[in-house]
DNA sequence: TTGTACGCGTTATCAA
DNA sequence: TTGATAACGCGTACAA
């Protein structure tokens, strides 16, 4: 693998010479550039990515932090973000935590240790607190509300949607509502927001009308099965996938409404909210390249069916 | 941002004794490894993961070329190379090339760039002798079935599958079928096998038979409206999406048969083979790290509804 | 327009 | 068990 000084060698000029022609710059005559460029092409010389990384002190490199993949939630955000990425000249790498707070906190060390120009988190394992002293060593990115900070949070507006599900709930006279959740609502902030949404709407709520650990098609077939005896007329979802789980045990049963407008909501014709996943995507990215700042809201949209 | 030298200078001892520190030699007297970390610990140092890249040769890091994300194939090769990449300690970036030749030789480029210690191409852009002169480079793996090669693919059964779908067709007496792909046969390994395949066993089967560039479900909608007035009693789909896009539009119209054994089937009752795509992520990252060598090709199933 | 020399932050070799 | 020093490969002031 030949390097910038064996070109210069090679070629008789200078190691900047030849990094001049490699980085385009215009004080190099004619000549000497097609020469260099000619020598550089014969042996098939490929200037070191991580050594010019090292050099210039940026690894054109966005860390992504999710549980996983293969998740409509985090996939939409994902194409949103790989997206963006792409457009901007970012790669994106992906960091997969399981939701272990320990693999968490590696990835924030190798943030730390210069590894990515930003990081973007999507959900974290880790109270906020871990992680906002990592913010001095470059751009972190919150997929969140973050009610103390004002800058680099980007987040869907689960608030008013939820607010406006609940409302459509009642002008139905419907009482009893369940929901499903993916995770305890220590560090899920969708958790706590609905939580404490449906115990401001419904009087009747309270923590067994909850289904936790909801995450696939298979947990919404058992959530059918939970709320079986539970008197409960609607089930808030935490996913259109979920409610289609639940719906295919039990068609007409409640009153089930998904998120993510995913096109399996169409098809069993369920109520949706669709959070503009995508675009809260494309949203981090602009942020983390620090094309934007300040927080921003998604808008959403309640889809009746 | 402390550096080694700045620890050393500190602490008083050398940067070799640091070094060896940082990286659990045995070498270094309980006492001044005591005191070092203690230093580390107060300055807050974080060795630079770029500049130890650059001294290893090894970045730890396998890039991943395909199309996009948020797509069930992908999606599904994806978590399945998530999971195995982290099991062993690499993260994986994204290379999203939206199918573009030029995007996805500059990533080879970076590739041979020494950017990532290892390559997979989970779909490609260009024909394969663009891309074979990259493994000079460095570990590069196909999720295809590359007949000259003897190492370093892991694909799906598409061939066998795809006869045992039509041997099934046959059975129940069917004569004209359509099918669905996603890009012009010209390098998608998939298309060739199904429209040679769809040749062999249909007399019947035509170019105008098949939908190209159909990949969402809406993809499948526009689809159902093409074979309309085509006369066929069969359609294979590329995918459970698209299957369920055309099943939507016209239930019982057609004998629909999907891939990918996604949920959406399971509800719509549609046949469907799975491809075990996550085993096939997993062990193109076992290929990739040298864990394995050879090529190998993942057994799937035909799941009759 | 060109070249020298140093910085980027580690790891590895070798001598002590 | 320690430390000096040379890689690793590139970018860039600075001087010419």
């Amino acid at each position: 693998m030949a390097n910038i000084r064996d070109i210069a060698r090679l070629t008789g000029y200078s190691v900047s010479t030849v990094s001049r022609v490699i980085n385009n710059n215009p004080y190099v005559s004619e000549e000497k550039r097609r020469k260099i460029l000619a020598v550089m092409e014969e042996v098939n010389y490929i200037p070191n990515y991580t050594a010019r990384a090292l050099s210039v002190g940026k690894t054109k490199n966005i860390g992504v932090i999710l549980p996983f993949v293969n998740h409509p939630y985090f996939d939409r955000l994902l194409s949103g973000i790989t997206t963006a990425a792409f457009a901007r000249g970012y790669k994106v790498t992906l960091l997969a935590t399981n939701y272990d707070p320990q693999v968490e906190e590696a990835y924030l060390q190798e943030f730390a240790a210069k590894s990515f120009d930003a990081l973007i988190i999507t959900s974290r394992a880790n109270p906020i607190e871990t992680l906002l002293p990592y913010r001095s060593y470059g751009r972190i990115v919150f997929c969140e509300n973050i009610s103390y900070l004002t800058d680099g949070c980007t987040y869907i507006d689960r608030e008013e949607s939820i607010k406006e599900v609940f409302t459509y709930f009642k002008e139905q006279g419907i009482q009893k509502i369940g929901v499903t959740l993916g995770r305890s609502r220590k560090l899920s902030s969708n958790s706590k927001i609905t939580v404490r949404l449906a115990h401001d709407y419904f009087s009747t709520f309270s923590e067994d009308l909850i289904f936790w650990d909801c995450l696939t098609e298979e947990d919404g077939k058992e959530a059918a099965a939970y709320f079986a005896d539970k008197g409960v007329e609607a089930i808030f979802t935490n996913g259109d996938h979920v409610a289609a789980g639940i719906q295919s045990q039990a068609p007409g049963e409640w009153l089930v409404i998904g998120r993510d407008n995913l096109y399996i909501s169409e098809l069993l014709q369920l109520s949706t909210i669709d959070h503009h996943l995508q675009a809260c995507g494309e949203t981090a990215v602009q942020l983390a390249v620090m094309e934007k700042s300040g927080n921003y809201r998604m808008p959403y949209e309640f889809i009746k069916r």
